[in-house]
DNA sequence: ATAGGGGTTCTAGTCACTGGAAGGTCAAGG
DNA sequence: CCTTGACCTTCCAGTGACTAGAACCCCTAT
């Protein structure tokens, strides 16, 4: 199938797809005239690249989890540690959004948003720090 | 003072101060010899970055800030509109990152992670629903 | 013959730095 | 005077994961 099927199925755009293949994640045949043809497996792939990149895998742990889908004798020891390596960094990215946000929403709380100038949010930034 | 020592005071490497003058968020003076001399307010306006920065403004979100910041008249309305609109942001990258750490967490969870190679991470990124 | 809607490659841009190379400057010590 | 070492300078390239756009080819229908 061409690459706009492909793309459809995989619920991914065509220019990620040709990404994909420039970096080696997919390899998909060519017809004689020069266009992709995308098997059902190269269109399994990339659904599971689609769902490994939506949990937030970087492009490097998918090629890590294709090796490790591809390979049927595993341990699912491996896998578990990738995803829980994963999973610890994005605690530390939602600990980190949740301190600007509490430290955000307490200034903007704090701001009466008139049109008068004194404002405690440039304050907090320009170091004037608030009781 | 040389880039240094405005680096230490500021918190910023000195590669972010002159990326920083680069585009034209600081212009500090320069020596005979050519270094770059902060005055005070240089450092000032290099500390407000920093502190911007790590609220999670963007650049050109750091930019406008300063602009309002140095505008003595500014109303502190559209300080708050900048600052609201980026909370939403954070909160939009908060979801989605809890919703990802919900459902890895949950996927982690029922992965035995010993020698043998099924494994419901997997499963699930090639499409195969558990119960 | 042509119009359109596919497809192809390639380059360059995004964001906010960061690393490294090649070289100039300055104060202290031998 | 020379060297050493710690500064400083500029410029170029790379990061991650695409994405925009240009220039061009291919196929089908009218």
């Amino acid at each position: 199938m061409n690459i706009s099927d492909a793309s459809t199925r995989a619920g991914l755009p065509a220019k990620t797809i040709r990404y994909y293949e420039d970096i080696g994640l997919v390899t998909p045949a060519r017809d004689t005239n020069g266009y992709r043809d995308f098997s059902g497996s190269d269109v399994h792939t990339l659904t599971f690249l689609a769902r490994a990149r939506a949990l937030g895998f970087s492009i490097d742990d998918c090629r890590t989890l294709l090796a490790l889908y591809a390979d049927k004798s595993r341990a699912s020891s491996e896998v578990k540690k990738v995803a829980e390596e994963h999973l610890e960094e994005i605690e530390r990215k939602i600990a980190d959004l949740v301190a600007m946000r509490d430290t955000l929403s307490h200034l903007v709380r704090n701001c009466h948003g008139d049109d008068r100038p004194d404002c405690p949010i440039l304050d907090e930034m320009g170091g004037i720090a608030d009781a």
